[in-house]
DNA sequence: CGCAGTTTTGATTCATCTCAATTTGTGTGG
DNA sequence: CCACACAAATTGAGATGAATCAAAACTGCG
């Protein structure tokens, strides 16, 4: 925000000269992160430009082959799974510096789509320059095998709640896990649009989308968020967090 | 298999010269895939003694500091995730040659505990060193990278089992899957013992135990498979695998 | 041999899904 | 710029799969 100014002055200088990780406001969320100045250099030279996409346009698809991975600039995203007798299940949303495409690394190929959900921008990084400069950058190294386990991590979170909760309790987390997340980007946590339909959201959390519909109609009356359409105001954060544990607090 | 001679001879060596990649009958599923053999010597020399754990212990706890992942050698082990209100998921089990404990390099504590369900054994491989010879044998970086996301692959096929599937279909989708890597271990795909307790199973599926349980049964009566206790035959693979594809094929 | 933990099975309840109708919102072309 | 068509969301009523509660049977361990 701050650093608007210079961001859009940016566009102005000669191609070859593109947008930096040193330069980019996200870079504490992000893969530079706790990277010297210099280093931030030279990941600055691998990157490769920007590329915009238009809503509802892929970013890949899977069985594209894999390349680079990828970090939201702009924009949001949902990555989903589709298996051949047709279930599909989204398994992430990603917004400002979080990092797409990981899932491909195993097999060289991408596994799942990436479907901005709004007009966005990512930055590509190249794989394997990113490999080569990480093996000589160790910082970069293992701040590479942490974002790869926090991926892992937070997928464990998706089982919990996939596995233990019932459908207030996914929702109550889900927004919860947004608000937080604008939060950490400078919007307001309490007050934000939805980017994804109410069928996104409940393939997202193991549900159909009248229940999510439902659910929010429920919080809505009973003063937990208002709701109208895609625009959501978290009224009471407190007791939408107490949600998520049982109310009598016993073990079960 | 065929190194089963020299296998035997190795516990008679000396201490000071233990067990090693190079030697093991899993390096072929494990992290030594794909190196040369020396390389694979480089990394013997990192890999920390074996470990042995009594059924029912403790590999590692949520909160234990992050030091170093594991490769089972021997046995079977579960992963789960407590929550402060008492929630318990199972986020997985493995099995020889599959690596443990990747989800502590993000916050250099371990998120979830580590249980042995079977008198096991395993490698330990100090993370910092693996960092070290990785950034130097950069195939060895690369199969690293290879395993965090293939970890990632995995959670996500959870998550569209626990988000679309129901019961029978989970429950046919876990016993392939068992069946499968047992194959690949050498063992009967078709004929096994399971490790775990039907809560556990149901934990890990999302259901409750007394689900698990009518479900093997119904899968018996079917004449799907045979289950006395912790005992399973599969009497027919293709039809279990029918039950994950919707009856009428279309898209849903 | 007995007891604790595990598994099976039954009866009932309940949360969520399904099917259906209506309302609201959005993008497009006349 | 408005109207129309299509997509998304809401709401209701009823069906259903899995959970819950409960009891009995089995297993294996000490």
């Amino acid at each position: 925000m701050h650093a608007n100014a210079k961001q859009k002055v940016i566009p102005l200088i000669p191609p070859g000269l593109k947008l930096a990780c040193s330069q980019c406001n996200l870079r504490e969320l992000c893969l530079p992160l706790g990277l010297s100045e210099g280093d931030m250099g030279r990941l600055d030279n691998l990157i490769g430009g920007g590329r915009k996409l238009k809503r509802g346009h892929h970013l890949y698809r899977a069985g594209d082959p894999f390349e680079s991975i990828f970090a939201v600039k702009t924009g949001f995203f949902k990555t989903d799974v589709l298996t051949e007798d047709g279930r599909d299940q989204v398994t992430g949303f990603q917004m400002a510096g979080e990092i797409l495409g990981m899932d491909g690394i195993s097999t060289e190929l991408h596994t799942c789509n990436a479907v901005a959900l709004e007009d966005s921008e990512v930055c590509l990084i190249p794989f394997a320059d990113l490999e080569a400069l990480s093996s000589e950058i160790r910082s970069l190294q293992h701040h590479l095998h942490k974002v790869l386990s926090r991926e892992i991590v937070r997928d464990h979170g998706v089982m919990m709640l996939l596995g233990t909760m019932r459908a207030e309790e996914r929702l109550a987390a889900f927004l919860l896990n947004l608000s937080q997340r604008f939060g950490a980007r400078g919007y307001s946590p309490a007050d934000f649009n939805l980017r994804m339909t109410r069928e996104e959201i409940g393939s997202y959390l193991g549900l159909k989308l009248e229940t999510v519909s439902r659910t929010f109609s429920h919080f809505q009356d009973e003063g937990l968020i208002s709701v109208q359409q895609k625009h959501i105001r978290i009224m009471n954060i407190p007791r939408l967090k107490s949600l998520l544990a049982p109310a009598d607090g016993r073990i079960r």
